[in-house]
DNA sequence: TTCACAAATGTAACCGTTTACATTCATGAA
DNA sequence: TTCATGAATGTAAACGGTTACATTTGTGAA
């Protein structure tokens, strides 16, 4: 049992007021009566309960995160520039990750409320229908949301501009040559970014003059990307010579199957990602990508969401710059029909 | 302003004890008086502070998570752990990451101490000597830690044996042919873990009957392998034929390095790293590595201190299993001396 | 019907702060 | 010396729960 304002107060030999104006600087003390407490306090190991303050105050200083996964480097990334932020202005974080799954996601936002966080920032697999947001708003606590899409709702989010960046990537690998395009991307309905970036990408390839990119639906959390590619590469000449994927983890799995398949990246498949994790750059190819500020993301996110908090400035969404990086894992496309993999051993067995 | 639970009691028309025994099944109440209460929770949305609760219980039902950084999918995969274990049993998690800076580690425990967070896990610079492990123990603040060395000071800790997986990880190579051992490492400073796997690693060596093995110390935040491996591949003979690197990501950073150096992995070098993280297994060529089972360790630790907390079992050590997973990167030693490269253009400029 | 006893409910203190308001103290002017 | 004034300090009521203890209600046996 810590010491608590009474014990300062009356071993020095003042009020609690005294203690409590000291400790916050609040109020005009004494220097004398100041030494007194400030002696009493340290011999005391005095040290404020944030719990009792919370009580009287009612606010916390804390802030909740909720986001699907740490396992993805983009989202401990946008983690750590909240992180940052909030440890800048003297917030502290309450923090979960839902695995996907909007039970937990409910769970989590019920169990933040009862602690009387002061907001949120959070990523919803579903701005457009989401339970939990509507109950934040209900109960007036303000939030921002970080990756989703900007929305009918006018939810406050902080995101990039994901249909232009899809778009971009259909540009990109239009220029190297590629015509017959395609997308791996992560269940739709898990994740309404991966949505926008396939609208884009089949804008932008329609705007280049491709055909129609064919669009892969994989499961991401348990994938085995080789098993869903070989299939695709096992027609000959339909195939595509570009794919562009919805993140850049999916990305990495599928440069591994491809190489696993006894493809080349990016000689025979160009591959382009999604996020600009760090580690692309190390990747051997090094994996292109479109580039998200995620650290950037995540603290833009907590600034506005902590001036909200002081002073009254409405939250808006906010869209900041991504660009593309061109790695080795996109390259011009072959002249000649780039699969003749029929016959390669990878696909040996499929007859069986 | 939320619903209280008097407001609650004064619309049910009973006593703060009754709604109170029935949010927490902490008494009986009659069934008709329930149904009564419930409905007044329901039409004031009444949703129990647990600011007030914690007040009066001093529990919080809260966990601090302490550690160096989450760029590290290491440390994010056993926060992953951390989160599902605490979450299972209905802990809410404080966090932070640290950025390896020891003020930063101070100024989060008192935090965390402030919001009397019932116990905390974390993963420190060094434990043997470590001003914010003294004070959670003349708090009386249970903790864990996680990835530390076990110590002379018994504080309890959630691990592999790190000294044998670095033993392991010499007579690996050494099996494969190599003599030339290396080993990059981050700040000893800042890891008692990349310490012990060093010293390890040279017992292996020596073992094995190799020379002493070459450390390199190297920054391991704002790294540039590049530089720091050039000097050392510039000179012939000498030069290592197999790298061991503290970590998974330095292990990455030193692949991609030595491929813009122009010399193979692992024709020319291998490299064997240290984590297991899971993107390792998606490169190419894929990362030998010690795998150690981050989100147990997480879990594990959790699993301790939640039971510390109810009922009085004592904290320990606990050592989890390591185990070596042989990758691409870590090959046979090349007969030949295995570099010409003096004369290799990576280090064309090297005189000028 | 009365009574003993258990079941259901109520009362009020307490947890550790903050803060509006009241009180005391010191100071300088009259 | 007295008094007005502002500075310093104190008092006590919140804040939203829990819970020991007291009280009321309901039940079945005598």
């Amino acid at each position: 049992m810590p010491a608590t304002i009474r014990d300062v107060a009356s071993l020095a030999g003042v009020s609690v007021a005294t203690v409590s104006r000291l400790v916050n600087r609040s109020g005009k003390v004494r220097d004398d009566t100041a030494a007194r407490v400030q002696a009493a306090i340290e011999t005391l190991g005095f040290r404020p309960s944030a719990v009792g303050r919370n009580l009287s105050t009612s606010q916390t200083r804390s802030l909740g995160v909720v986001i699907p996964s740490l396992t993805n480097p983009v989202f401990a990334d946008a983690v750590a520039g909240i992180n940052e932020e909030a440890r800048a202005r003297d917030y502290t974080l309450m923090f979960t990750a839902t695995n996907y799954d909007r039970a937990e996601e409910q769970g989590i936002v019920d169990a933040f409320l009862a602690y009387r966080v002061d907001g949120l920032i959070l990523t919803v697999a579903d701005p457009e229908d989401s339970p939990v947001l509507d109950l934040l708003e209900r109960e007036g606590v303000p939030y921002v949301l970080i990756y989703n899409q900007p929305n009918a709702r006018g939810r406050p989010t902080v995101t990039v501009d994901n249909v232009a960046a899809g778009r971009e990537a259909a540009e990109a690998l239009a220029k190297l040559g590629h015509r017959r395009l395609g997308m791996v991307a992560g269940r739709f309905s898990a994740s309404d970014r991966a949505l926008a970036r396939r609208d884009g990408f089949l804008t932008g390839a329609r705007t280049a003059g491709c055909p129609d990119p064919l669009v892969l639906e994989v499961d991401f959390v348990d994938l085995n990307a080789e098993e869903v590619l070989r299939p695709l590469y096992g027609r000959r000449g339909e195939a595509p010579s570009a794919l562009f994927c919805s993140n850049d983890l999916l990305a990495m799995a599928v440069v591994g199957a491809l190489g696993r398949l006894g493809l080349s990246v990016p000689d025979d498949v160009s591959v382009i990602g999604f996020d600009g994790l760090a580690i692309g750059t190390q990747l051997h190819p090094t994996l292109a990508t479109i580039v998200q500020p995620s650290r950037e993301m995540g603290r833009a996110a907590t600034a506005q969401l902590l001036d909200r908090l002081s002073g009254e400035v409405p939250l808006s969404t906010v869209t900041l710059p991504h660009s593309l990086r061109l790695g080795e894992s996109a390259g011009p496309a072959a002249k000649p029909s780039p699969a003749e993999l029929r016959d390669s051993p990878a696909f040996e067995d499929e007859e069986t």
